[in-house]
DNA sequence: TATGAATGAGTATTCATTCAT
DNA sequence: AATGAATGAATACTCATTCAT
């Protein structure tokens, strides 16, 4: 690798070149490696980790079996990528979307609402839907993780507003709990192209929860 | 089966014959596959039902993997039938449990409790907790009727109380999915023998959804 | 296996039944289990392990790939089955061949020439020709283990030579490593069916062993 | 390679020209191809030829993979120039060393000796540990071949030996096979760095051949 | 000369299921 | 009612080898 000479970047607009610089392969390899990861999280959704076959993957992206190994060590290896996309999302969107200086409650309504468009998508879903024993023990405690940082996220935040008062006092890890199963849920009912649309889905179970079933919702 | 002739009652109080009538072997041909199921729920729930093996279930019966076969037809049936018995739970909780008499809430906020606990035992855990990708084709409907008679045993209360006006105006079929998520996911987190009794971890839970989580709940 | 009552041994002679003895089956299995055994060592020692497929085991077998997973766990098990075959031949050879009152360097001839000719038969040939890197590292102390045993005897055999002066002073160790060597490189050159018979090749290598090439050798 | 022209020498002295003569160019293609050879050579005999994987190679190499088929056509091409590499060693041994003034058990002695020691290093280990089976069928004949060159080496010894009275009257045949085992033995027990040293201990194998265990060792 | 990427061909192993007894 | 034995069908994974660059 070090070996390889600097490259001048190829004449755009004019041709271009067929080589290809050490930066665009790497960005190939990176592309390559989600798509296989696309491909793998929607039909491990739809067809469940165990009846998805790697042929079915490399079907899918007209590539052969092996190639696939080229990317990933193993099946399980996928999987584990698959969560693992879904919880960098959500890191970024603590990043990026959320306001700390919010009152508790709006920033869990709006997390919540975010969190369950996210359950709608195939990265989303194999974080939910794949079980712990989908895979092997040496696994299973990644896969575990991932699902705990969830909970946290909300126990957080529903401690947050507990504390400036935006929220009524709860047990925050039986909230917690509550809110993700009620959201983790729509990836199970939710079907694309229905009539309700992600969002509005999300925000009616979001609304239902933060306001109760048995008070009137506001909407 | 039509091999055996109809045989005289035994001499009762005198001796137990050793031989069975054929009242005591229904019974225990009963019996036996009510065990097969529960050690298969069992599995079913802790191992997946993928991992888990037809001598995972004979072994722990003690019993070799061809009598399974004596009692049922196949590893999907099994899984079927476990979700047949909590189907069947249910149906009894409706026909000897649930007052038509009291207000929609009321009745609702029964069923509830009560289902929530019932996912944390086996067989409401493999009616939420399997995927309806783990079985072939044709099976799945039967799979998929099982959770729509939970779905619409909830609609129908929350419509109830819709009008009746002990439940605000809500889409009742969005609120049950909220609900079952919600319920469900107990089948995930709670644990037998922890500090939170299945009972108090089901109430928590449906008070949180009745209330709401935004306002303080009455406890 | 408890519950099955005795039964009656078959009358012979007039027919024999279709129900096998409890002893039969257990015998049957053996049986079975040592003709898989059978095969697959001739199969190791004239195609290697590597290149011996298990389809070449059933194949020649007439029974299908998955019948040998019934007797054996895997492809290595089968191969250290062979080598405790041959081991157990040369424990039985102590057992009821040598003849301890004789002075070392008789015992010893006698063994050189039994072990030499065992060296060319199938069980015998896996011992010495399989090569501790053909299995995984679990199972390579047992094929080391295996090995040393011959050595050992050979140590004893040369030792007890030497105390009773029948034999010249030497290392016994390199001793026995030249005699192993010499007479397991028969499993490589001695051709069944060949001018020179098993017991023949083994006997003339022995007497070399024993007399030194550099001297006339007495035949 | 037929693309490149020819190119003047470099003006010597001046600077080192950082563009290779194709003197030198063929130098490193050789001396590359060696350190190829001698990599696997070691792997082959102590991983064995089939567990050795190529990627192993390159990797103690430090080049990748494909970089090896820039020096060989196939693994198999590796294993016989492996052994091709020890045959050569042979046959200049016979040219340099051997003295066909010698009486031929003084001639045999010495190239046992040398032979015990080269059965110690990796490339005389790979001669006699790889069996013909670890090869395609085209392949085993150069494999068989390359043995049989040995053998013949210690049968045209023995039987000089013969003819001029230094050895005793015996099979050569047998003869040499016996040679040939317990020397080759060494490859599997012959430790590098353990007590014996590898011409101490081909030296005691020698001795023991020649003069015959029976009788006590000069040494 | 060397590499990243891709592939073809192969194989041990697993397991639900069957069947003769 | 139960079992020992056997099977068919399936699948993840490996690796030597190739090829475009």
């Amino acid at each position: 690798m070090s070996k390889l000479r600097a490259r001048p970047a190829p004449v755009k607009g004019d041709f271009a070149s067929p080589f290809k610089t050490r930066a665009q392969r790497a960005n190939d390899h990176a592309d390559k490696r989600l798509a296989v990861l696309r491909a793998a999280a929607e039909l491990f959704v739809t067809q469940g980790f165990h009846s998805t076959k790697l042929t079915d993957v490399s079907d899918r992206l007209q590539i052969t079996k092996p190639a696939i190994y080229y990317y990933f060590e193993s099946k399980e290896e996928i999987l584990i990528a698959c969560t693992q996309v879904a919880l960098e999302s959500t890191d970024r969107y603590f990043k990026e979307q959320d306001d700390p200086t919010l009152r508790g409650r709006e920033r869990l309504e709006r997390f919540m609402v975010w969190f369950g468009v996210s359950m709608t998508e195939p990265f989303g879903k194999c974080l939910v839907r794949v079980a712990e024993h989908d895979v092997a023990e040496a696994t299973q405690a990644q896969l575990i993780a991932g699902k705990r940082v969830i909970y946290r996220r909300l126990r957080l935040l529903i401690e947050a507003g507990i504390a400036d008062g935006s929220i009524g006092k709860c047990d925050a890890t039986v909230g917690a709990f509550t809110i993700a199963g009620a959201l983790g849920w729509l990836s199970h009912w939710h079907r694309a192209g229905g009539k309700l649309s992600a969002e509005a889905a999300a925000s009616q179970v979001t609304a239902l929860l933060l306001n109760g079933l048995g008070a009137p919702t506001k909407r």
